[in-house]
DNA sequence: TTTTGTGAAGTTTTTCACAGCG
DNA sequence: CGCTGTGAAAAACTTCACAAAA
C-alpha cells in the first residue's frame, strides 16, 4: 500500500519522540499522549499506526520500544545510501556539521565546490573535489543522493553534471530556484525563505 | 477569505518566478508557462491567483509587471517585522549571511547566544546578547518573530524566555523538538532531517 | 482563437465515532 | 473500563471542463 507523505513526515516525528520517551525510561504511551507532546489529533496518530498493522495494545497503549523498533524499522533503507553534497558554501559547511546530517542511514562521501582552493582538502572528514569533475566522481562513488547547498544560479548545471552520472536518484535542495531532472529522480526542498513568509502571511492576516 | 497555506507557498513561487521573468524582460506569461516552469498544472495556478480578484487577461495570460506587483501586494508586510535570531552556531551563522535573511520585509534585530564570549559582539551587523537577557532585550526592542537555531534541548528554554516578553508572534524553528507555545504563537518548522527521511522513504520503496 | 476564471468533480488527508479487544 | 483500530463522514486541496472575455 502506497503511505501518504504526510504520515511519513509524522512518523519521522514518532520516531524522535519514541527515542527521547525511551531515555526517559517509559514504557508505555497512549496516542492521545503522543497526540499531545506533537500537537496531532489522536485519532491522526492511531490512523498512521495502523496502515502497519496492529501494533497498539487496547485498553493500554503502545509500548514505547516495541513501536519505536516498529517505526525504525519502516524507516530504515535496506543499505546505505551514498550522498553527496554540492556547495560548500556557509550554509553547506552548517550543514555538514549539523546533527541532521549524521546517521547511520547515509554517509556523506563527497563534497562538491566550484571554488579551486576547496578542491582537495577533506572537510568534516570528507575529500572536496572540483565540481568540473562532479560526473566522474559521482559515477565512480556511486552515490545516489545529493544535497545541494548551492547558489539558485548554480542549481541545475550542478544537477545536470549529477543526472548525467547516471547512480542519481534523489536530491534534497535549499536552492531557492526551480530545477528540472528527468522522472526517475526524487526532489525534495527545504525553502527558508518560503517559511519565513508563509509565518509573516499568516501573521500579517491576523492568525492561524 | 482563508487563504489555504498551498497557495501561500505558491504564491512565493510565482513571485520569485515574476521577479525572474521580469529581469528577463518578459511582458506576458501564461497560467500554461508558469505551471511548465515551476511543476505545476495550470489550472492550479489559475486558481491560485483567482482567489486575489481576476488579475489575467482572457486569451492573452498575465501580464509580468502587473502579476508581480499584484502578488507582491498580497505578501507584504503592512510594515516591518522585527525579528531576533537565538542560536548563533554554525546553522544560525550560515543563515544570518543567507539570501533568505535578506529582505525588506523584515530586520534582524538582535541576535542571542548562551556562549558568553558572543554576547556583546556584533555579528553581520547584528548585536549579539546573552541568552539571559532575552525577555528584556526583546520587550525593549518589540521583537515579534524569533529564528530558533538553537540545539533541541535548549529550545524549549529559549521559546519560554521569549515569549515571556509578551511581544511574540511568530516563530520559525530548525530545532527538531517539539515546542510548546501559547495558542497566538504561530509557530512554522523547517525540519532538515524529516526531509531527507522522507526521500530516503520514497526512494527506498520504489520511487514516488 | 486563445487563455482566463470558476463551479463542479475528483482526490487526498483528516477527523469522527464506535465496535472490538485486552 | 480504557484505548486501539477502522470504516465512514468531513474537510482540504487539486484537477477538470467549459463558459466567457479579449
Amino acid at each position: 500500500m502506497r503511505i501518504a507523505e504526510p504520515t511519513v513526515e509524522r512518523l519521522v516525528l514518532y520516531y524522535r519522540l519514541l527515542m527521547q520517551l525511551h531515555n526517559e525510561e517509559r514504557r508505555v504511551v497512549s496516542s492521545q499522549e503522543i497526540g499531545e507532546l506533537l500537537g496531532l489529533k489522536a485519532s491522526q496518530v492511531r490512523k498512521d499506526l495502523s496502515y502497519f498493522g496492529e501494533i497498539g495494545k487496547r485498553g493500554v497503549g503502545y509500548h514505547v520500544d516495541r513501536l519505536y523498533q516498529h517505526i525504525s524499522g519502516i524507516l530504515s533503507p535496506n543499505r546505505l545510501w551514498k550522498i553527496a553534497l554540492v556547495g560548500v558554501g556557509r550554509l553547506g559547511e552548517a550543514l555538514l556539521g549539523h546533527k541532521a546530517l549524521r546517521s547511520d542511514k547515509f554517509r556523506i562521501e563527497a563534497l562538491f565546490d566550484s571554488d579551486s582552493n576547496k578542491a582537495g582538502t577533506v572537510i568534516c572528514g570528507v575529500p572536496c573535489y572540483n565540481s568540473d569533475d562532479m560526473t566522474e566522481v559521482i559515477k565512480e562513488k556511486g552515490i545516489e543522493v545529493l544535497i545541494l547547498t548551492v547558489p539558485a544560479n548554480a542549481a541545475q548545471t550542478s544537477v545536470d553534471k549529477a543526472v548525467a552520472a547516471g547512480t542519481l536518484r534523489g536530491i534534497l535542495t535549499f536552492a531557492t530556484s526551480a530545477i528540472s531532472v528527468p522522472d526517475d529522480v526524487l526532489v525534495y526542498r527545504v525553502d527558508i525563505s518560503v517559511e519565513l513568509e508563509k509565518l509573516l502571511f499568516f501573521l500579517k492576516s491576523g492568525l492561524k
